[in-house]
DNA sequence: GAATGTCTGTGCGTTGACGAACATAGCCAG
DNA sequence: CTGGCTATGTTCGTCAACGCACAGACATTC
């Protein structure tokens, strides 16, 4: 992948800053690369870094003490992670673990936390998103809930396509299955009835969507609330987002 | 109930306010008295009002399209409702519901809006609760997922508790169903174990608990979690926390 | 104290997900 | 090309929760 790729603006909150504060905040990102499976942060364990991905995916994920585990968020190029860190609390109960491999920058913490202390128009932006988040965590309880694997597994897919200008997700089963805290058979059947359906075509770790319309259909309203949810509070984004999906309609 | 107990203070987040901000907030608290069932916030609506509760609980319901719902937060006097108002939002797709009849205060959303400009202490303790309040939310997606009817029963008995200063709770098994996001049979089920080990007894609508200890123990970790972050996030609440325990047990 | 309404208890059959075990099938390295 | 690894497919019994239906039990009101 060309480094050029790595434009920090392909995250849409560094994008979404006024020009004076961008100018601020530009010299301290770095360009990381985000493995699949790196832990960039450790339940509990202060971190030093806030990162704003551009084109990987992480989720965050509770893990039980008998170490099975659930998503409680997903976060792409839409967001950051990091939120305890302007939130004042530092740590927090869960991990974030890379979903899917790419690009992020990222930013010392304490300098974030000195911004913070001055308000203004970057911390209405972050506290935007952070209400987002928020509408995310409560939808994932809500769907947890109440809905089937088939549907848990459409929305995922949607909104892992909504974090990658791409119709393909690289991800075994297995992880899903990990990301949705259900079995990997569970998964297998319900990606099976997919299939079958024409709507997506997979094999050993990538999964190409053949028919988003169609996996919109069948995804419960979760993934709706969502979405408008997000293009509700982060306008820019919305737009963001269906420009990729122009772009991938194109591709 | 004397009017001389609605005392503002009695909610953590009113009673933690610097001296200088609380000169400012106190003129603009109203009493009022909540009563079971009361719709506070609807889907969706701007509101006019922020809630600060003093002895009442609110909850924070998702309702689907169907008309079944799930609870995705609860908000007692360690807490306030109206977050998106702060946040930048306005709105929130949730419903916010009586679940305890009591007092609470309430002040004009844009009055809250205009401190907020101005950011200092009282933004970080608005955002720290944020935080907490988060951490809940993906708790209780994670309990979903993974926990069974009692072990939720016994969490949301403790999160009622902590909020009551009282080892009771009004509230029918009807009404918890709604909450937890199951059917009333199952709350039967589970509160029949619970009585049946001794732990709490109930008739028509009243549950006691009589063995707090115990129903700790039955819970899942996800309690533990929870109160373990709002302890760390909102130490000043933890105290009054442990000091309401203690009344409670001499009572 | 009879009538009514609410709350709780229980017994179905059904279903969706689970846990475990095992069968295929694609991929890569030696 | 062959063995080994990883990913996916399938089966089977179990179980928790579901939806439904109805039977007590308690409280309130007249």
């Amino acid at each position: 992948m060309p480094e050029k790729l790595a434009d920090p603006k392909r995250n849409h909150l560094l994008a979404a800053m006024p020009e004076t504060e961008w100018a601020r905040f530009a010299p301290h990102l770095t360009a990381v690369t985000l493995a699949l499976g790196d832990v960039i942060y450790e339940s509990g364990m202060e971190q030093p870094w806030v990162y704003f991905p551009t084109d990987s995916i992480v989720s965050l994920l509770y893990v039980m003490k008998d170490g099975s585990s659930a998503e409680i968020a997903i976060v792409g190029n839409e967001g950051l992670i990091g939120i305890s860190l302007f939130m004042g609390g530092q740590t927090t109960p869960s991990r974030a673990v890379v979903q899917s491999a790419g690009k992020a920058f990222r930013m010392r913490a304490e300098f974030i936390r000195n911004e913070f202390i001055l308000a203004g128009p970057v911390q209405q932006l972050f506290l935007r998103y952070t209400q987002a988040l928020l509408t995310q965590m409560g939808q994932t309880a809500v769907c947890n809930r109440h809905h089937n694997v088939d549907q848990q597994l459409c929305r995922w897919l949607l909104m892992s396509l909504d974090r990658l200008s791409s119709n393909e997700v690289t991800m075994t089963q297995e992880l899903i299955a990990n990301m949705l805290g259900v079995r990997r058979e569970g998964v297998t059947e319900a990606a099976g009835k997919l299939q079958r359906a024409g709507v997506i075509s997979y094999s050993r770790g990538r999964i190409k969507v053949l028919d988003r319309a169609g996996l919109e259909r069948m995804a419960c309203e979760c993934y709706d609330v969502v979405k408008n949810e997000f293009a509700r509070l982060l306008p820019w984004e919305s737009a963001r987002l269906t420009n990729l999906g122009k772009a991938t309609a194109k591709a």
